[in-house]
This record gives C-alpha cells, structure tokens and sequence, in this order.
RNA sequence: GCGCCCGUAGCUCAGUGGAUAGAGCGCUCGCCUCCGGAGCGAGAGGUCGCGUGUUCGAGUCACGCCGGGCGCGCCA
C-alpha cells in the first residue's frame, strides 16, 4: 500500500489548520493505537462552538472503545504527548472526551502573512497529478443546445478548472451526438428538400441555420416513424454516410460546422475552456468500434443474443431478474452508443493515457456506466486507471418538474443565458448604474452558473432567476459585491487593482493548458504584519486560511458546491468584519494588518470564483465621479 | 417486479458518525454625521417522512415501510 496515510483525504490540505493539526496529533495517535492512521483519522474538525474554539479533535472518543480506556483520559493521553503549542492555546478535553482546540492569534497572524506572498493561497501542486480526462458537455449536431446541456457544461468545466490549478495535467474531451441513424433522416430529409445539388451546397450557404436544423431533425424524426419508404432511404442513408459516398459526406460535415459554430457561441458565452481540438464525437470512435467488437468476443466477454452482440457484465439484473446486456452491435448490424462508450473508454485508457476518466453526464444513465465500466475492467481495459461518472441532477421548473417552456419543449440554452443577462442589465437599470452590457454578462452568466454549481450536484434543483441574481443569499451576486466592496477599500488606500490582480492566478490562466503562462510571479503588492485583535477580523483571518481545505474537499468528490459553500462563508465573514472593523481611519499598523485581510479576501474571492469558471471584477459600478471632472 | 436517487424551518438549500441541526428568502424588531445599505445585528419558526436496528454517540450507517423522481435489449 502506497503511503495513503500521508495524502491529504477529505476536507483536509496541508496548508489548512485543519491538516496541520490532524499532523500534530497524528505521531501520539499512531502511538497510542499502534496503527497506522492518516490525517482524515485524526478526526479534526472545525468547532460549531465558535466561542470556545476552532477546531475540535474527537479521535479519543473514536479510539476510546477499540483500546479499553475511558475517552476523556485517553484525550489527557493524546494532548500531553502532542506537541500543538505554537499552534494553538492549551488544549482542553471537554464533554465525553472532545479536544477543543483553539489557534494562537499570533499562529494565524503569522499563517495569513505566508498566504500574502503566496500566489496559490496555500494551495499545493499535487506532486503525482496523474493525468484525468473529463468527458462533458457532450451537446448533439443538428439540435440546438437546451437546458439540459447545461450542468454538464458547468459542472465539468469547473471541475476542469479546479483540477488543473491542483497541478493535475486535464485533457476536455467534448463527445458530440455527430453519428448515428438520425443522421440517415436528417441528411435523406436535407438531400430530398433540394440540399447539397449542386455538388458543394452547404445548410449554412443554402441559410440553414441551427434553429432550420433542428426542425428538420424533428419532421425527419417525424417521418421516419409514420412513412415506411422514407425510413427506408434514411436507413439506406446512413449505409452513406458510414462509406464515406461524397454528397452525403459532404452535407454531414456541413451539419457539424454549423452545429459547432452554434457550440462555440453558447461556450463563448458562457466563457467555458472547451476548444475546438475538445471535440471527440461519437463518429471519432466508428473506426474503432470493429476491433472492440472482436476484442470482446474474443476474450469470450460479448455474444449473440437475439440477433445482436451482446455483453453481460456481472452483477445486472432487470425486469424480469435476467441478465442486462450491453448491446455492442444490434440485430441491423449497426454499432449502438454502448459500443462507442467502450471504444471511448478504451481509447481514453490506451492513447490518451488517462489514469483517471470523469464523464460528467446525467444521473439517468447511471446504470449505463456501471455497466460499461464493469465491461471495461473485465476486458482489462482499466489497468492503471479508474472511471467515474460525475452524475448529476435534472433543472427544474416551479412545478418541480423538468424545466420546459410553457408549449412543453426543452428551454434553449441560448434563451436561458440571454434571459439571465437581459435581468441583470435590468437590474443594474434599476439601480442606476447604467448601461454596461459586459457587467450584465458577468452578473448573468455568473448567476446562472454559480446556482447550478452551488447545490449538491447529484440532487435535483429548481430554476429561479429570481434567487440566483438575488444580492442576499448564497448567489454569486453577494459574492461578487462583497469582492467589489473589498476592492473599494484597497482602491482608496491607493492600492493599484493592477498589483493585486497579478498577485493571484486569475481564471485565464487557470483555464490554459498546463505550461501557457502558469507560474509568471510578481511580488504581492502588500506586506503587513497582520493583528488579530476583534473577533470580526480574527473569525475572518481563520475563515481565509480554510481555502485550501475547501478546494480539497469539493475535489474529493468532485462536488463544487463545497467551494462555494465555503465561499459564500468566508463572504458573510467578511461582511462582518467590514461592518465592525473601521479600516481606513484605523491606526497605521492595525489598517495596514486590515487592509491586508481585504487583499486576502479580494484574492480569495477572485480565484475562487475564477476556479468555477464565474468572473469577479473589481467593481461593479462605474467609478465615482469626481467632482473636479 | 428489480435497481438507483431524493424526503431537514412556510419556501429554496447546506450539514465528510460527534456537543444545543444551520444559512438565505418570507415574517417581527433594531442599526446609516462612518471605508460601496446591493449591507449588518437580533427574534420567532424543527417529531431531520415513519419505524426497527448498529454504535458510547445517528439528519448522517443498515434493514423495513410510506411518499416523490428516474432507470431497467437493440434511441443516444
């Protein structure tokens, strides 16, 4: 067993006073147990008894019973033989055995000092990143993108984001819907209405936009089902397009041209990090699917079954307790999207050399990816890397059904995103600050992506513009403002915006490639002693030193809403603070020690924002006018 | 029928086996000669769906019910 012991688990980084006080008490522990414990069994946790204490440690009350002593001695035990001193104030054993522990104002003083000259905020590289593949987005050719698109996109980009500025090497793989037999409908549909004639027609030349694609995908659709000759041809259509027959050839790659355009402009709106050289569609993999087929086959783990190449995973029962199959080819000789998921796998695994692979798709097709999964490490194409599918939760309506509009059809993506930012520019109306089209797009889009981001993924939520660009809350919005009031003062002190955003990685670059402009330092624009003397800015100094626990634990599960749990926390500290602690007509060392804790919330704020793919700007109003001007 | 997920304050949601279960909205009451009031503080509001277990300790884990959602052979 690799030294798990030492890796940082649940909730717990190095740099966070939660891990360096599990390490503290963690030689005593091992001691005492005589086992070999890691920093997650140290059980440190923050202390809801935020009068007494920070942190609390329950691992005597864990160990008591396992090693025949009274929890409250045992706790005696493990504080006289740990050395937390210049940590923390003397310990106390409290209850039926917990050990309260409360940090030194001048340890915290001294740890925010080190983050002021960290442009990471305490975040380690991970040393062996390993390289993971997430799998997201995934919108279909010919259709336009709707709301059902959008967690995946969301969620995984940022997820993407946190996992690169950990040090992880990211490959974005987006797996377009651009094969298939509806592609045989849709191009017998575009080649019967008159398209492609002259040889080098394209939808796009002929004024077929996606909006026209996606209705001729539907009629096709319709077609196909009520008219037996045309199914026929659109059957005949994609024995085409599999051939590689030019006009047919021709016209698919017109339909993903315009379709990717389409992509593009939502991405672009949404400031996603996906690129074009993402792109690995379903038709990437056709060439492969043969040799799957056969591998399967061949190590006995595929065969016939009513016609079609099935495989039986074990442990899948359905309706009637049979086996569930994986159909690789079906009965009319086609490969099904089981197969193009296992080629996927495979490829992933073999040429890419992923050691880990996300597919970050929705929780109905959970059964799917077990199923491929268990296929794939039964056929050995696992070996040195794992798979996981990142499941999530449907948007809802009011209604607490699936978000649709009122005639029952999916809600454009397209609609949604210009909805949320025509709001916010209505609001921003309405407060008078005026016409700023690019501060709408920040405050919408921002809004729209931190409430999908901010539940639970795996749950369901409900759609609401009017909660998620409410400045109360847990929105983006509040925390947003917050940042913007943090910066104000820094502003006023004469500190350049300039200096402190250079200071930090900002989301462009958290969204380059591993190498494109990562570790260009300057030096931080403040250095301060810092005081920690109101309980305001003392709770406020602890809450900033807890990132690098929050981004360690929304990555354990690959659950981001920890992160913003986290930072809507550490924004209502701040709040506190700014509201009880004067900065600027504070005494020279207590404003300078302040305005660093502004410097440290600003870049708290930004980079984590920016680690979810949401922009933080500096302000959200013009500047005030002067009055000399 | 089988499987997975959900059920926490009137509403929307946090809660990674630990102390008296927390936020926001809404409701009640306070706070601007002061750095961005787009804010802050306080109060009321809970059989954590029900039950039985495991445990020193259960909102959290197991099992069984009730209620809701989603899957389960040739759509992707």
């Amino acid at each position: 067993m690799s030294d798990q012991s030492e890796r940082d688990g649940a909730g717990v980084s190095c740099a966070d006073p939660a891990c360096l006080l599990a390490r503290r008490l963690l030689p005593a522990l091992r001691e005492l147990t005589g086992e070999r414990l890691g920093v997650r069994d140290a059980h440190v946790r923050e202390s809801a008894r935020e009068h007494d204490c920070d942190y609390q440690c329950n691992a005597a009350l864990a160990y008591a019973k396992r090693l025949g002593r009274a929890p409250r001695e045992l706790a005696e035990a493990l504080i006289r033989s740990s050395d937390l001193a210049d940590i923390c104030e003397p310990p106390l054993v409290a209850g039926p055995g917990f050990i309260n522990l409360r940090l030194r104002s001048e340890w915290v003083a001294g740890e925010l000092g080190a983050r002021l000259a960290d442009r990471r905020l305490g975040v380690a590289l991970r040393q062996d990143g390993g390289r993971c593949v997430i799998d997201y987005s995934s919108p279909n050719v010919a259709k336009e993108m709707h709301v059902g698109h959008l967690r995946s996109t969301v969620i995984g980009d940022a997820l993407l984001r946190m996992l690169r500025f950990c040090g992880v090497e990211v490959i974005a793989q987006n797996h377009i819907g651009d094969w298939g037999t509806p592609f045989g409908m849709l191009i017998e549909e575009l080649v019967e209405e008159g398209a492609g004639e002259d040889g080098g027609a394209e939808p796009q030349q002929d004024g077929y936009s996606i909006a026209d694609l996606d209705a001729f995908y539907k009629s096709a659709q319709a077609r196909f089902r009520s008219d037996p000759a045309f199914a026929e041809r659109a059957r005949a259509r994609v024995v085409s397009l599999q051939s590689g027959e030019p006009r047919t050839q021709a016209l698919w790659e017109s339909l993903v041209r315009e379709s990717e355009r389409h992509f593009r402009e939502i991405y672009d709106l949404l400031s996603v990090c996906l690129r074009p050289e993402d792109v690995a569609g379903e038709s990437a993999y056709q060439p492969l699917l043969e040799a799957v087929a056969q591998e399967l086959s061949e190590r006995g783990l595929a065969q016939i079954s009513d016609g079609a190449l099935c495989a039986f995973p074990a442990g899948f029962s359905g309706r009637e307790g049979g086996a569930v199959p994986l159909i690789i080819r079906k009965q009319d000789g086609g490969f099904s999207y089981d197969a193009t998921d296992l080629a996927a796998l495979r490829h992933r695994v073999r040429e890419l050399a992923a050691t880990e692979i996300l597919y970050v798709v929705g929780a109905p097709q959970r059964l799917h990816f077990e199923m491929v999964f268990a296929l794939a490490a039964e056929a050995g194409w696992l070996e040195g890397a794992s798979a996981r599918h990142v499941a999530f939760g449907s948007v809802l309506g009011p209604d607490r059904k699936m978000l649709r509009t009122r005639s029952g059809a999916p809600v454009r993506l397209l609609d949604l995103l210009q909805e949320a930012v025509g709001r916010a520019q209505a609001i921003l109306a309405e407060r008078g600050i005026g016409e700023d089209r690019e501060l709408a797009r920040t405050i919408g889009i921002g809004a729209v992506k931190y409430a999908d981001l901010s539940t639970d993924r795996e749950h369901d939520y409900i759609f609401s513009f009017e909660r998620m660009l409410a400045f109360e809350g847990n929105t983006s919005v509040y925390l947003q403002y917050a940042n913007a009031r943090a910066h104000a003062v820094l502003r006023r002190a004469g500190i350049a915006e300039q200096e402190l955003a250079r200071s930090l990685l900002g989301a462009d670059a958290l969204c380059a490639q591993p190498g494109e402009d990562r570790e260009a330092a300057t030096a931080p624009p403040i250095a301060a002693e810092l005081v920690l003397e109101e309980p305001s800015e003392r709770a406020l100094g602890i809450a900033l030193l807890r990132f690098p626990g929050a981004l360690a634990g929304a990555l354990d599960d690959y659950k981001p809403h920890r992160l913003c749990t986290y930072l809507n926390a550490l924004a209502v500290s701040f709040s506190a603070f700014y509201e009880s602690c004067p900065i600027l007509e504070a005494p020279a060392a207590l404003r300078e020690s302040r305005l660093a804790l502004c410097a440290l919330v600003a870049r708290t704020l930004t980079l984590g924002l920016g680690l979810l793919g949401i922009r933080a700007p500096a302000r959200l109003s013009p500047p005030p006018r002067r009055s000399a001007q």
